[in-house]
DNA sequence: CGATATAAGACTAAAAATATCTTATATATC
DNA sequence: GATATATAAGATATTTTTAGTCTTATATCG
């Protein structure tokens, strides 16, 4: 009952976008190297983030992401269901069908509940207030990492 | 993020152990029918809740298993946890050590705080309030489930 | 002692997560 | 327009986790 590693570094995406400002073109080699995630799960990870909306990709020689919102307006939760879904603590959460008895079972109330708590919390983190101290999990200097060596090369 | 399969059995075992109160030694073979969880995956599950104090394991001929603490005293939280060891939502929350500014983070601080919002809700259920509407996911009626027949029988 | 029930751990299978590779496409610059 | 560079998109491979099963051992009842 984790999240996943997509998911925090969709995060780690978004805050170093936001570490730049709305609107500012990085290119993915950039925050891939910054953030060290691996340049082409991070691929994947910002076509999610631009079908959400919350980043615009530009394609071709010096290409990259940008926010298309401002950091203040993006919140934790929106950056983490647009990878991995709407969060669902337990399976009757998101299919009650699964549930025979939905409506009456107390366990699942507390589930919804719990679910419910959980994104209200996500929901109130913008990456603005979260940019107001310094971010873990982003290497201070733009060292290579190991998996952007050249293969072959040690 | 998602309870996996495992901690809802637990849920369930429990749950229907409950139903017949404190100290009812009930065996395995009614629990795994009535609750629709693999025989054998719920012996695994059983043992967890063994260690964690919450049943007791009676073997050979009759036996079974019975709850060693009242209903009311048995919490979502416990079973859960007895089950998928300690929650924790991110891994920054569980192993600080991976997060190298971890007490500085925001990021991190909004986890640990959904973190311990969850765990104290699943803390508030416990299952003699459980137990006061119909639970689901427990069949009405002690059928053969499916994976109770024997092999080659339709 | 024999029948029956669970213990315990090895083992297998399936699913999900993680990561990489390949081919295609878009853009800047010359 | 040609070329170099950067991302797109999806196929593929690897690893990890989850789920489930099987086998041998042990405990208890009668």
């Amino acid at each position: 009952m984790r999240l996943t590693r997509a998911g925090e570094y969709g995060i780690r995406c978004v805050q170093h976008l936001a570490r730049h400002g709305r609107g500012t073109l990085v290119s993915r080699k950039e925050i891939a190297v910054r953030t060290d995630v691996p340049p082409h799960f991070l691929a994947k990870i910002a076509q999610q983030l631009a079908r959400a909306g919350i980043i615009e990709i530009q394609q071709g020689a010096n290409g990259g992401y940008r926010l298309l919102r401002d950091p203040s307006e993006i919140t934790l939760l929106a950056v983490i269901e647009a990878i991995i879904g709407e969060i669902s603590l337990n399976d009757c959460v998101g299919r009650p069908e699964s549930c025979h008895n939905s409506p009456l079972c107390t366990v699942h109330r507390v589930w919804n509940k719990a679910n419910q708590q959980l994104r209200a919390t996500l929901q109130e983190a913008d990456f603005a207030t979260l940019a107001k101290e310094d971010p873990c999990c982003l290497t201070p200097f733009p060292e290579t990492a190991d998996h952007n060596r050249p293969i072959g090369k040690k």
